[in-house]
RNA sequence: GCCCUCAUCGUCUAGUGGCCUAGGACGCUGCCCUUUCAAGGCAGAGAUCAGGGGUUCGAAUCCCCUUGAGGGCGCCA
């Protein structure tokens, strides 16, 4: 590879949102055109007419975006493109007659042939191999045709696709930078469909014509196309190109082994945004899926996994896609973040929970960064900050039973209300010192003042450092909500 | 049914014939820190390296078989 350009590409059809193994796939693609300096391209490949849409398209751009995997060729958005190989467009280069000009002279020289074979007769010329138990797969019927039955095929107004003639002895092996030696007979291959009676490619087709015409040197994707490799190869060859090399990845699966689908939760990369997952966590924790370092390294800093990522250390078995390692990973990376960066993040958030941020005593900056070791999720921060920003606060069942309605609580709160009312400064130095001295004064353990304070400033039993809490909700706020816990039964 | 791939703690993985009485990470348990919850620190449990045969002085590492899991056999990609 050291003689050869580095030239990959991350190719989906927009049949949906980006998903989990589609971001790992462009991921790896990605990260092995920044190690080594190559191209990164993006091919839209929507020769399914039926099931391709512009809002995937879209979609898939706006994951890819925000993961940071940027392109340095290939489609934009629906109108432009960037690079000196497009269009990076299947359909767009199917409206030019690029497929169809090899599908020609493939059939020209004998290497390809029309097929009259409707989908309904294929069906049962499946079933009936399968029942037979013979494999599944086209049997070259329309291979020789006469004149005769072309005509009358013609006549009943069928319309032909046309398939490759997969030769039928020797085998097609190839050296897979992940697997090693990879080897198929091609008695066992098939004749696929290269061209549908639309006229439109099939991926097979379409793949190969694209990563020749765009000098794809690494050709990286998913485990679940190394049976279409040896097809590929021969068409390759029929065509008389140079065959890139391929590397094919394991495949990540759910938590209980099986395809990571819909009900194993969340599965695309969007979702996981708006569950509160930073890109970077999902590029990071994507990375380690089907991929390590010699010494395991589990954090990369920016720019690291471009730099370490290879080939070799790729993982032949599938991985199993693990959210409560991705959850933990996230947390990493929230502590990370710097008051400024936390507190745009954490925006949308508070605005969905429909918080008023201009309520807090101080700026919410500060509040937003006091509980910042805590979570997990961006979604988690509204629900553990709240009520610094309510007039009503909600008190915590538990909490209150459990906490406030005990003996002494009553002249405790009461007590260190008057205390409260007394400091000028209400700084969190000042508020600790005053009420550390009201607990050694009136002879109470500490704990026994700061547990009933909590609860009563802020309705829970757990929260943010007590001192610097009180100071953020305000001498105001703190002496109403202290007076509120008394007066309304919250204790005995 | 046929073809292909894969197989190390629950999970992600290190390991490429002797450094392995198998290392790291998540999770789990305990302790420390501490005003709570976290975070952090420390300690621990957890893998007869899928099973069985070989090869070798020596195997998680090489070979064979079995089993299990996954993928493919589309005018889907």
């Amino acid at each position: 590879m050291e003689n050869k350009k580095v030239r990959v590409r991350f190719a989906p059809s927009p049949t949906g949102h980006l998903h989990i193994g589609g971001a790992r796939t462009a991921l790896f693609n990605y990260l092995f055109a920044k190690k080594y300096k190559g191209t990164f391209i993006l091919r839209i490949e929507d020769t399914d007419e039926l099931r391709s849409t512009k809002e995937s398209m879209n979609s898939i751009f706006e994951s890819m975006r925000w993961l940071g995997l940027d392109w340095d060729e290939g489609a934009m958005d629906e109108f432009n493109e960037k690079g000196d190989y497009g269009p990076y467009i299947q359909s767009k280069r199917e409206a030019l007659g690029i497929y169809k000009k090899y599908s020609d002279e493939l059939i020209q020289k004998g290497l390809a042939y029309h097929c009259y074979c409707t989908p309904e007769e294929l069906e049962e010329m499946r079933k009936k191999a399968q029942l037979e138990k013979r494999p599944p797969r086209y049997d070259g019927r329309c291979r020789h045709l006469t004149k005769e039955q072309i005509e009358e095929y013609k006549r009943q107004g069928r319309k032909p696709a046309v398939r490759f003639k997969m030769p039928e002895e020797g085998h097609t092996s190839w050296n897979d930078l992940i697997h090693g030696e990879l080897k198929f007979e091609n008695k066992l291959l098939y004749d696929f469909i290269m061209v549908k009676a639309s006229g439109y490619p099939t991926y097979n087709f379409a793949c190969v014509i694209d990563d020749h015409l765009m000098e794809m040197s690494h050709i990286i994707r998913g485990d679940d196309h190394i049976s279409n490799t040896p097809l590929q190869i021969n068409l390759y060859k029929a065509l008389g190109w140079g065959i890139p090399e391929f590397a094919h990845l394991s495949m990540i699966l759910g938590p209980d082994g099986s395809r990571l689908s819909k009900r194993h939760g969340a599965t695309s990369v969007g979702e996981y945004r708006r569950l509160g997952y930073l890109s970077v966590t999902i590029k990071n924790y994507l990375a380690l899926l089907g991929w390590s370092t010699k010494d395991s390294q589990q954090i990369f800093e920016k720019g690291e996994l471009e730099e370490k990522f290879s080939l070799e250390g790729c993982q032949k078995n599938p991985a199993i896609f693990d959210p409560v390692k991705l959850t933990w990973m996230n947390g990493e990376y929230i502590r990370k973040l710097s008051k400024e960066e936390l507190y745009e993040l954490a925006l949308p958030y508070m605005k969905e929970a429909n918080i008023d941020l201009s309520k807090s005593k101080v700026d919410p900056k500060d509040i937003v960064f006091i509980e910042q070791e805590k979570y997990k999720l961006l979604s988690d921060i509204p629900k553990l900050v709240d009520f610094f920003f309510k007039d009503e606060i909600e008190y915590d069942k538990e909490s209150v039973e459990k906490v406030l309605k005990k003996d002494k609580v009553k002249d405790i709160l009461l007590g260190i209300k008057e205390v409260y009312s007394s400091i000028a400064d209400f700084t969190e130095k000042n508020i600790e010192e005053s009420t550390r001295r009201f607990a050694k004064e009136k002879g109470y353990k500490t704990s026994e003042v700061f547990h009933p304070v909590r609860v009563s400033v802020s309705g829970r039993a757990q929260g943010p450092t007590l001192f610097k809490m009180i100071e953020y909700i305000g001498k105001e706020t703190v002496i109403s909500r202290i007076d509120k816990a008394v007066s309304e039964a919250k204790i005995v």
